[in-house]
DNA sequence: CTGAAAGCGCTTACAG
DNA sequence: CTGAAAGCGCTTACAG
């Protein structure tokens, strides 16, 4: 064996640089590189193997998919990955694309219609199979595009009518907040909202809303404060619901980190939950339940959802026929609703409590 | 204008479609559709143009980039985009990447060396320009696969020796903290370390014992525990200390998320921060400083470290000569360690109070 | 200003 | 089992 100059020489290893090397024909090494090498001697193929590993041989995959046609790559719209429910969802997809073979590329959108337009249009270009969308809203026209660009796609977290989706039920999720707060006493309630162009955000809100409307105290709309989904938003909507004449006796946020935004502004204003204000948060997230006061919240399973969705798209690929999928939500009771006082370790073990439907998993995409 | 089929006929539209119907040659059409049309007439570049429009043309990225050798993509390489940590690094990668007309592709490699391994391979196969590393590690060899792979690469928040990286001022931070509890009165701490085959947990500890032993008070091996960074792990290891025969009376916890699991641990046993344990965290999240107790934190300002590091890479592909840099940290004292009684809201100004550096910002790359 | 040709790296019928 | 050729969609010297 004649010792090699350098693993990776100057420039690129292709296969005809192997085939010279070899001398052999480029489409010899091609098929003892492939998968499954069929119609090449075995003894060649150990050559070839060998002979590649030491250069470095990597397979230029723009090369591959402009002659086959294929990519194996899956594209992923979120509005922003620093959102870790967005994080969490993306991370099932990105599992289960991988397990199936697929790739996934991930843009941040921002939630903003230009945003989408261009991003999409870059994925478009990379050629993707597929795509998962995690930022579809009612003020952007962003589906209506997809529909036109002949690449299949399924919505993930956010619906939309008549779309292919996987989401958690919000209605229900909402309500549930509702139902544990009405049980609890609570009249006059304010809600951060969330983005009110998101069915996660307005769902949860309708559903809330009228679980307490049919109780007989609908929410007045000044209770009703649209906001984003993170720490600041949350805080901002919690210092406009504390402010008001009659500040609500309970607050419903639609997610987790709005629900501790609130939480700091009642704490600035020397407020206590649930003592004065009970606070309700949505997708207990790992930090609900260890925060000081742990925070009541209305869980949804993101990690399955995104591997549902990327599922739910392989079987849109393979050209079956697919229906959309809504997952169950359960809310989990804890101190900043129910008043555990500080030190009773019994009285809240994390995920025990369950209220809701019995977190039956929807049936399996076949 | 005689009336088109559809939008997208079926098929992809190509340069040799669009060049059939307006009977020219291909090589017009690319031309016409270039950023910069040179050597085409004005008149055939908007009819080119319109018809390319029209048919919603797009450019096939995987044959551009076998034509032109070049791909404009950027590989960033992280442990996990759950952690919010490493999501608004690569945000901040992402965003300044775009802005001089790159695209990213992320890679979770959940800090395990055969992942590392081999979505590095991928990466590569799809002919990155660049890597950002962001899940560098002592216990693996990614290092020594990257240099043998002739792509140019920056490290980024985790740091090693003879590599260019970018990060926080690790060793600084710890020791920052160290300061903070030792003028507080703090002899017998405990360390949830985070990764110590991370240089951020390491650094970020042996600063952190550096100054206590400098003090006099070199904290033993038991009192320092290995950790993830995250809420789960900062609970274990919060247990663990908390049942020590003789408990710390102050805990520094290797990142905010983990610093949340000790505060959780403490509640169950009916202990409150900073009365019977004060606890600090690092990097200062959006929700340190609203969490009911809010959190004295060291902050290291992680988009800019994101944008910093591609900054630096961008330097690289140029051919330009770079060195690593090095951000700084600061800790903002809070009611976990200070002590201020709830409702107090100017004792607390958000953001407000350094201690440490001025946060200078390092020069930028020219 | 436009056309014709070559070629990026690969796979895959088609021969032999 | 191996070789030779065609072609995926594009850009870019090279002619005219």
């Amino acid at each position: 064996m004649p010792s090699r100059k350098s693993p990776a020489p100057r420039g690129t290893v292709t296969l005809a640089l192997l085939a010279e090397q070899l001398g052999v024909h480029v489409s010899t090494v091609s098929r003892a590189l492939s998968e499954n090498p069929v119609g090449v001697s075995a003894e060649t193929v150990t050559r070839v193997r060998q002979l590649a590993g030491e250069q470095g041989y990597r397979r230029n995959a723009a090369a591959l998919s402009l002659r086959t046609g294929r990519t194996k790559m899956i594209g992923v719209m979120v509005p922003r990955l620093t959102d870790v429910v967005l994080a969490t969802i993306y991370d099932g997809i990105d599992q289960t694309a991988i397990d199936a073979g697929y790739n996934t590329v991930v843009v941040n959108t921002r939630d903003r219609p230009d945003l989408q337009r261009s991003r999409l249009d870059l994925m478009l270009s990379r050629q993707v199979e597929g795509i998962i969308v995690g930022d579809s809203r009612t003020d952007s026209n962003l589906i209506s595009e997809l529909q036109g660009c002949g690449v299949p796609y399924v919505l993930v977290a956010r619906r939309m009518p008549r779309e292919i989706s996987v989401s958690t039920d919000d209605l229900k999720g909402g309500r549930l907040a509702a139902e544990h707060l009405l049980s609890l006493g609570h009249r006059r309630i304010g809600i951060v909202a969330g983005d009110p162009h998101a069915s996660t955000g307005a769902e949860r809100t309708l559903g809330f809303r009228r679980a307490y409307a049919a109780a007989g105290y609908p929410p007045p709309d000044d209770y009703v404060i649209p906001s984003g989904f993170d720490v600041r938003s949350g805080r901002e909507a919690g210092d406009h619901l504390l402010s008001l004449p009659r500040p609500p006796t309970a607050i419903f946020a639609a997610s987790d980190f709005a629900a501790v935004g609130v939480m700091g502004a009642m704490r600035d204003r020397g407020l206590e939950a649930p003592r004065d204000v009970a606070v309700v948060g949505f997708n207990d997230l790992d930090v609900a339940s260890e925060l000081p006061t742990p925070l009541t919240s209305v869980h949804s399973p993101l990690f399955d959802m995104g591997a549902l969705s990327m599922r739910v798209l392989l079987s849109l690929l393979r050209g079956r026929q697919v229906r959309s999928r809504l997952l169950q939500p359960t809310l989990y009771p804890r101190a900043s609703t129910v008043g555990t006082s500080p030190g009773r370790t019994d009285a809240d073990p994390p995920r025990r409590p369950e209220i809701g439907a019995k977190s039956a998993r929807p049936a399996q995409v076949p």
